[in-house]
DNA sequence: GAGTGGATTTCGCAT
DNA sequence: ATGCGAAGTCCACTC
């Protein structure tokens, strides 16, 4: 029922179907140690903080994760039942036969309580990963891509910065297209709808408050909600189509060029 | 190392350290009969769709639900690294002494492929749970609170109607004060920001054009923030503090008393 | 089916 | 620390 297996080199441990003592033990042992707790078994939740909550008994699966972040995932669902994010401190204890696991944050101050009376698996994991996520293709890329590429967008187009501060928000590219009028640029990572149009519109409208010259405003997005269509026209902005894949695609093949080449004549005069 | 417990009334399936092939019938067993898959090892993940994201090699707790929902979890952080949410269809084979799932969502078309290379722990669980899930406080309670309880707003207000259609949406509560000036109350369940405040203008201004009467707005929310202070004082609206603690404490007193009550005076002429 | 708003949102970045 | 915007947000509800 309880075995570690040094064979391994990884100290796992494991019990299949343990005792609320034995189940426990593994518990103490991952808090202790600042490792992987993974139970499944019959529970109830209590949630007290930003909001309230009562879960009822049932099979789930609870893990505890290294930075004192919690978990209990029902048998359906992609979101967890009740959770805690990282940096929780943790008690546990058997009451009545329930072993009991206490969760307390701070800022905000908040609790989790997971109560067990039956547990068919627990174990406590010693998981070694160091492997790097890359996510490709967000809006920053797309940004990063135009301004590495910016006939992207149109011929002739030439950044003169991004992320700039414009009242409402910051503009994601700012710029001057081949007959020197200004273009403001905003991007979506998938299907611009009408608030990025308006969002865009209200851009537009702050920077006309501070120059006489002619702003042009293009929605740079894979596509667009049909409806938007419509309301692009009666803001009198434009929609210029680009696929986050292909801004992936010259990201990669323009690694660290095109970017800094741009950042270089930022900042000299 | 693979065993089935008949002892335990439940299904439960549990292998330790298993070879790929063990852990693939495992994989084969929980998805054909939907059960919930429960998965520890070694893997790597490419996921294509909205994004495109690549997880490199490391250990990790890979789950399927039965809903076919899917979650890889590093040993670190509240998100899951990877996931599909429900409705996946799912397909598994070993290659190259790899065990690879993918899981395909249509609308959107996306795919996560996870690729194990050594499991520690693989399980097909079946889980019970009917058990209810209830969180108090929301915005709603809140509501139902103020309607049971009116003077939890202010001494003798009386309220007329909620949730009423008033052209930017809804009007969480309508009622009158003590000196019969009509009172709009917009309700939030957590710190009051701008965007509350404003709505409330928003309902005010609507009214205000349908009617000579002096019309109060008040902001109800555990708190606000302080940036929104400023901006009540412009709007000529007011702030009361309410905790929604205390509204679940006055809901479970007047448990369905104080709504009825309310709702019996409404139908009435 | 698409659009809209909320969430115990979480997360990351800038101030 | 705090505030603000983004997310492969997810999810529930309305149109």
């Amino acid at each position: 029922m309880f075995g570690v297996k040094l064979s391994d080199f990884k100290p796992l441990i494991v019990s299949v179907n343990p005792t609320i003592e034995e189940a426990e033990k593994i518990v103490k042992e991952a808090l202790s140690k600042r490792k992987t707790l993974l139970v499944v078994g019959n529970c109830w939740v209590h949630y007290h903080g930003r909001a309230s909550s009562k879960l009822e008994p049932g099979e789930r699966i609870f893990i505890v994760k290294e930075d004192g972040s919690l978990l209990v995932h029902r048998p359906v669902g992609y979101e967890p039942a009740n959770w805690q994010p990282p940096g929780c401190i943790f008690c546990t204890q058997i009451r009545d036969g329930v072993l009991e696991v206490h969760a307390v944050r701070r800022k905000p101050l908040e609790m989790v309580q997971v109560f067990f009376d039956r547990i068919q698996l627990a174990s406590a994991l010693s998981l070694e990963d160091t492997g790097e996520f890359a996510l490709y293709a967000s809006e920053e890329d797309m940004q990063k891509a135009i301004l590495a590429e910016p006939s992207l967008l149109e011929e002739n187009f030439k950044p003169i910065s991004f992320e700039e501060k414009v009242e409402p928000g910051f503009v994601d590219i700012y710029g001057v297209d081949k007959n020197g009028r200004l273009v403001v640029v905003e991007i979506k990572r998938k299907t611009a709808g009408r608030e990025a149009a308006l969002q865009l519109a209200k851009y537009i409208e702050a920077i006309k408050t501070r120059t006489n010259r002619e702003v042009r405003g293009i929605l740079v997005a894979p596509n667009m909600a049909k409806d938007t269509q419509r309301l692009l026209e009666t803001l009198g902005l434009e929609f210029k189509a680009l696929n986050p894949k292909k801004c992936a695609e010259i990201l990669k093949r323009t690694e660290k060029k095109g970017l800094e080449v741009f950042l270089k004549g930022e900042s000299s005069p």
